[in-house]
DNA sequence: GCGTAGCGTAACCACATGGTTACAAATACC
DNA sequence: GGTATTTGTAACCATGTGGTTACGCTACGC
């Protein structure tokens, strides 16, 4: 029995699962963003921006400091390594992939010493 | 601006945003199921599960065959590309951070013992 | 000190979502 | 053919979610 105590507070696969928090993760991959130049970046209100925010930020997703009255944010990625973690048995059934990855990790090794 | 067209038929990232479906998933790893033997490992009820079936097929990640008058559910995981391509980015960003944080143990190390 | 810029929170709303029970359809069994 | 088994769908309900507008707080500029 899979007995399936719910979080109700998501995580970081309720996190990922809207576009607009993907597309924030996104944007914050190219460099850190105060909260009213992100949210200029989308069609929705800046409230609706702040909450999104603070969803991924309970998922761990995103950091925050203040400078004068801004909030920067920055991406700290680190929390999906839950979602690469689950994702990592089914990653057997596509091969192929693996050696993409296996290229990808040396790339980055070279690239970061 | 990210002008964001809300999809509103989830597609792999809402399908694996609930735990049962992640769930689902994962017992099918071990092998084929049908819908009754599926449904009584979880502790909710069986048009529950093919709720979240039905989610899950929609989303490409389930394929369905009919033995009598059994529906036989066997993974199909090819849609879990989609995530982790997206994912793939965020990759390189924690192997940077890791050899980073291999650097600043290493330093730690000398600097502590 | 005072106006203004930047931003989060509160209150509210429409609708999606996950759950339930009741029912109907298809197939095996005798 | 009649009955039991297996299963999806329909109808409904409570709650979650993403959006909005209104408001309040904090920090700079002068």
């Amino acid at each position: 029995m899979v007995t399936n105590t719910r979080p109700r507070s998501a995580g970081a696969f309720g996190a990922i699962a809207d576009p607009t928090r993907r597309a924030i993760l996104d944007l914050l991959r190219t460099g850190d963003l105060c909260a009213g130049d992100l949210a200029r970046q989308f069609p929705v209100s800046r409230p609706a921006i702040a909450k999104h925010v603070r969803i991924l930020r309970s998922a761990g997703l995103l950091r925050e400091h203040r400078r004068a009255q801004q909030r920067i944010y920055s991406l700290d990625p680190a929390a999906l390594g839950e979602i690469d973690n689950w994702l990592a048995p089914y990653r057997l059934f596509w091969a192929a992939r693996l050696t993409d990855l296996k290229q990808l990790l040396e790339s980055t090794e070279n690239r970061n010493d």
